[in-house]
DNA sequence: ATTATCTATAGATCTATAGATAATGC
DNA sequence: ATTATCTATAGATCTATAGATAATGC
């Protein structure tokens, strides 16, 4: 029953990317430890010689999310080096990462979520809005040097707000309105 | 035991107020019938005379949610003629917003959670996100009288995802900077 | 000898139901 | 007689712990 350190350290590293998945579809409440252990191919039991407590997981199922997200902003603009603000805009505000709620940004999978939770779960989420202004920000500064920061935040607010309106409306159309909205709305405060 | 049945109804419409608070407090998950019934002052038992299940609560409590949501819009309107849109910025994006979830946007307090369910629940958001959006329309068409649907839907995804953001980070610096910014730039929008 | 994982379980809590109780409404 | 609420409980599930097992690592 006993396996190797590396594979015991790579079964960790599997239980945090399934928790990071599983979390943000179904939310820190909404999914228990044992479903999250057997969909890493694992047992309850093993748990807890893994993680401290469900609450730990959540911070480092965080870390990991955000992680991810932000490898995916990069890999969006490395493929599209002529407009790779075009390339961030054209994949977070699509019909697409509105229906994918579990390997889409965290903010918005679980944003109500870790607003209820301490210091130690929102850390993760800060340190991820800090990467996605940096990256914004050198994006726009090809276009405009004026008021960096504030663009970038506006920006980032903007896609964050259209894309959780666009998940909790049932109107495909509707929510459809928002994210292209949100993708010209973007381009105007980048280009002022 | 039993009361009378205009008590019976002022009972069931007590649950509905103190669940429209405390599901944007703890989350649809993270509260239980128990926790609830008890905080309206009655045991667990009678709920299921005056509901058919928890889903069933978390689609009233957010309709209550989301009116008494569209109810304070309209009293900070009214009691400041001269801006109004400067009323809805100054509370929407305030500190005390973002402290405040329980009584805050249930946009903002349950949109995660939201996103995670059926049509029955989402469709309180989309009627209140409908709200918000026409009562952004008639503010700003004072000033502007192009693209009205469009500007009312950047502003208020721009208001959503600040408030998202400023409650999920940890920086109480970080967080008003967002929600500072928003309010500059959703003027911006507004007089464009 | 150590330890990663397993099986098993404790104790709490969750949603939902059943039957008792006592006041309303006819 | 009806019924709103209560007490009590069923059955499932949740987090966390305890002890057994078997393979690793010294």
């Amino acid at each position: 029953m006993r396996v190797s350190r590396v594979q015991a350290e790579e079964n960790r590293q599997t239980v945090i990317n399934v928790a990071s998945r599983l979390f943000r579809e179904h939310g820190f409440d909404g999914i228990g430890l044992k479903d999250l252990m057997e969909a890493a191919g694992l047992t309850q039991g093993a748990f807890y010689k893994q993680f401290a407590s469900k609450e730990d997981l959540a911070v480092q199922a965080s870390e990991r999310a955000l992680e991810s997200a932000s490898c995916r902003w990069a890999a969006a603009m490395t493929a599209e080096p002529a407009d790779p603000l075009g390339a961030v805009l054209g994949f977070y505000l699509s019909v697409g990462h509105r229906e994918e709620r579990a390997d889409g940004c965290p903010v918005v999978a679980l944003g109500s979520d870790a607003a209820r939770h301490g210091d130690e779960v929102k850390a993760p989420f800060e340190a991820g809005i800090r990467t996605y202004l940096e990256t914004l920000e050198r994006l726009i500064s090809q276009t405009q040097g004026e008021e960096l920061e504030s663009k970038a935040m506006a920006i980032l607010s903007m896609m964050v707000g259209a894309l959780t309106i666009a998940r909790v409306v049932n109107d495909p159309d509707l929510a459809k309105s928002f994210l292209d909205t949100a993708v010209a709305q973007v381009r105007n405060i980048a280009a002022a």
